[in-house]
RNA sequence: GCCCCUGUAGUUAAAUGGAUAGAACGAAGGUUUCCUAAACCUUUGAUCCGGGUUCGAUUCCCGGCGGGGGUACCA
């Protein structure tokens, strides 16, 4: 409808100047869809221009719509007056044709990627390697994979990348209890994936961890001291912790035997991590690792101190002041001059600049961090990046569960991989029955459906409820395959999938020009209207970086053509033209369904 | 304390400042000689409170109340 829109808003400017004598920006020409008890399919608010009408809305309206029926008669055929809405039937030649582009149109929506295409950078995931993927690493993933496809498709040329948490106290900490009561175990030896295998050991490490700060704090209570005092001091002074930190000195004194382990033990970790994100169907085009970017970070603040843009403490320690912006004052490297995530944040940022011209940075990470990147911004803008002050931090809610938040600490994370094996078990399960329709289908083919299903079933969930907002995930209900769900769109897909098949092996195919005379119902033309709404979809999803709106909208066009469907009967009409055009209208369908899913990263299966 | 986000049916969640707030799940009932019933239809029920701006406010502004997050040597 870009186009069916934009010739109404430009016939609509220049009526209200030749009726009123103004001039008026396009921002006021106000269309939107006609609802469905009025006749019509658009529909043009006159409110405002009621103040240079000086008239009755009504009356505003009437004129307004006798001078588009004079001047455009090929593209608005009638109208009506309801209040200050003015009502507009389209000329039915329009929606055929509308039509037709949809279904010639291989990217229906999509802007092209150019040479000259601003390059978007997207850092989603950045894992740490001390635990597996939960259920807050899907979201993430999710929305970030998504997120790079949406700006793609708005016309960005996308670098998708990813920082790991690759070093630190927590890896410290897998390490030691690995080698304190590991007894040697490894993935192959034991059978667990990696990251499964190195995140028991962090548990374990702080179970251990637990058993000594209690047993110090009894002492030190016994010695006369408060219990949180004791506490406190027992946590630092607990020998394993201790230990802990000593190994983090080594490691950064490139301690051989530490290397080594280290080494070895994320190998582990991200041979697992890969299996998650093939699952997930993620990938990255450049993954960085904090080992080698925390150097360069602190070298990045040493020159920011000669510059004066920061300043040293009695203690040593650095510091940025950003009370001039509205905030506080920031730690930058301690006092014993090691980095903190900020100065590894600004290390990364400059490997980046170096390795990519830069245009747009885009951070997808949890809300937690809103003021880390409020303060990354002004940081990296002061230090010469020029995408730093515009750079997105792609904010996005906490995953919660039905008893409240995932504290691994408390054994209520929920694991990817369990999640995702889950999914796809009942996807089987729910199919299995389902499965009797659909002959000649292999065992391997049914199981292919059952994980495009359940995989559908668990993007969709997370997909549809707007990123900045905290979401509840209910396992129950996620697997829920009716409603508002991946697999309810996916059916619709695959069920005209069923039809074009047929109609094919009917000899019937659909026509490069489609019949421009054909009669179109009500509903029909409501159809094209709603798949032409799949370009606004694509274009605010970019704009305001929320795929959700894609989601939303592949549903209600969805839960439209099943009406459709369910009215019509698109193979057994006589009259030829209607068919070809029913034949369009779901082959059209079905495009923005794969389309609009495949944005989200969602697969459609051609049977299920 | 200060800063940021958030508040819509029992639950999960839509709505560029526009018409009677649109759905899904749940609950109750109905539809299949018909292109895939994983479908469709009917019934039930909601904008936290108080002001303001506006022809018009779920939306914007101010003040309460509720929920979440952050808050300087954790990442």
């Amino acid at each position: 409808m870009a186009s069916i829109e934009s010739k109404i808003t430009k016939a609509v400017i220049e009526g209200v100047e030749a009726l009123y004598g103004q001039t008026v920006p396009e921002k006021m020409v106000q269309l939107q869809e006609t609802r469905a008890e009025f006749e019509g399919n658009l529909t043009l608010v006159v409110f405002p221009f009621l103040k240079i009408s000086r008239q009755k809305p009504e009356d505003t309206a009437q004129q307004i719509g006798e001078y588009l029926v004079r001047n455009v008669p090929d593209v608005i055929s009638r109208f009506s007056v309801v209040k200050g809405f003015l009502n507009l039937v389209i000329s039915p030649a329009l929606w055929i044709e509308m039509l037709q582009d949809i279904c010639k149109e291989e990217k229906f929506g999509f802007q092209p990627v150019t040479e000259d295409s601003p390059l978007v950078m997207i850092e989603y995931s950045s894992p740490n390697t001390n635990k597996p993927l939960h259920l807050g690493h899907v979201r993430n993933n999710l929305l970030g994979w998504a997120l790079a496809n949406v700006m793609e498709a708005n016309g960005n040329k996308v670098v998708k990348t990813n920082i790991v948490n690759d070093r630190g106290i927590h890896i410290c900490k897998s390490m030691l209890a690995w080698l304190k009561y590991g007894n040697g175990e490894t993935p192959e030896s034991s059978g667990k994936k990696g990251d499964h295998l190195i995140g028991d050991y962090y548990v374990s490490f702080d179970k251990h961890y637990r058993e000594e700060v209690k047993e110090l704090a009894a002492k030190y209570m016994a010695e006369g001291m408060e219990e949180e005092a004791a506490t406190e001091k027992a946590k630092q002074e607990a020998p394993l912790i201790k230990e802990a930190h000593e190994m983090l000195v080594k490691w950064e004194q490139n301690d051989p035997e530490v290397r080594a382990l280290w080494r070895k033990m994320n190998e582990w970790v991200y041979a697992g991590f890969d299996e998650t994100y093939k699952a997930l169907g993620v990938s990255f085009d450049k993954i960085y690792y904090e080992s080698n970017t925390y150097l360069e970070g602190k070298e990045k603040v040493e020159e920011g101190l000669e510059k004066g843009f920061f300043y040293r403490r009695e203690d040593n320690s650095v510091w940025a002041d950003l009370t001039a912006e509205g905030l506080d004052e920031k730690l930058l490297l301690r006092s014993d001059g090691t980095s903190v995530y900020m100065t590894q944040d600004i290390g990364t940022a400059k490997l980046r600049f170096q390795d990519f011209p830069i245009d747009k940075m885009i951070y997808v990470v949890g809300n937690e961090q809103n003021y880390h990147f409020q303060v990354l911004s002004i940081l990296l803008d002061k230090l010469g990046f020029k995408w730093g002050k515009d750079l997105v931090h792609f904010s996005y809610g906490m995953v919660e569960l039905p008893n409240g938040k995932m504290k691994s600490r408390e054994g209520t994370v929920v694991d990817a991989d369990d999640l995702i094996e889950t999914m796809v078990n009942d996807a089987k399960e729910m199919s299995a029955d389902k499965m009797k329709k659909l002959d000649g289908l292999t065992e391997e083919e049914a199981c292919e459906i059952a994980r495009i299903v359940g995989m559908g079933a668990l993007k969709y969930f997370i997909l549809k409820v707007d990123a900045r907002k905290n979401m509840l995930f209910n396992p129950e209900e996620s697997i829920d395959f009716n409603g508002n769900t991946g697999p309810f769109i996916q059916y619709t897909y695959a069920r005209i999938r069923s039809i074009l098949r047929r109609a094919a092996a009917e000899g019937i195919t659909i026509p490069d020009t489609l019949p421009t005379d054909a009669e179109l119902s009500d509903k029909e033309i409501s159809l094209i209207q709603h798949m032409d709404g799949f370009t606004a979809a694509v274009r605010q999803a970019g704009t305001d970086y929320n795929p959700s709106c894609i989601a939303n909208y592949c549903y209600e066009l969805v839960k439209e053509y099943n009406q459709f469907y369910h009215d019509f009967s698109v193979l057994k009409e006589e009259d030829i033209k209607k068919k070809i055009v029913r034949l369009a209208l779901s082959e059209a369908v079905s495009k923005i369904i794969k389309n609009g899913l495949g944005l989200l990263g969602i697969e459609v299966p051609e049977r299920m």
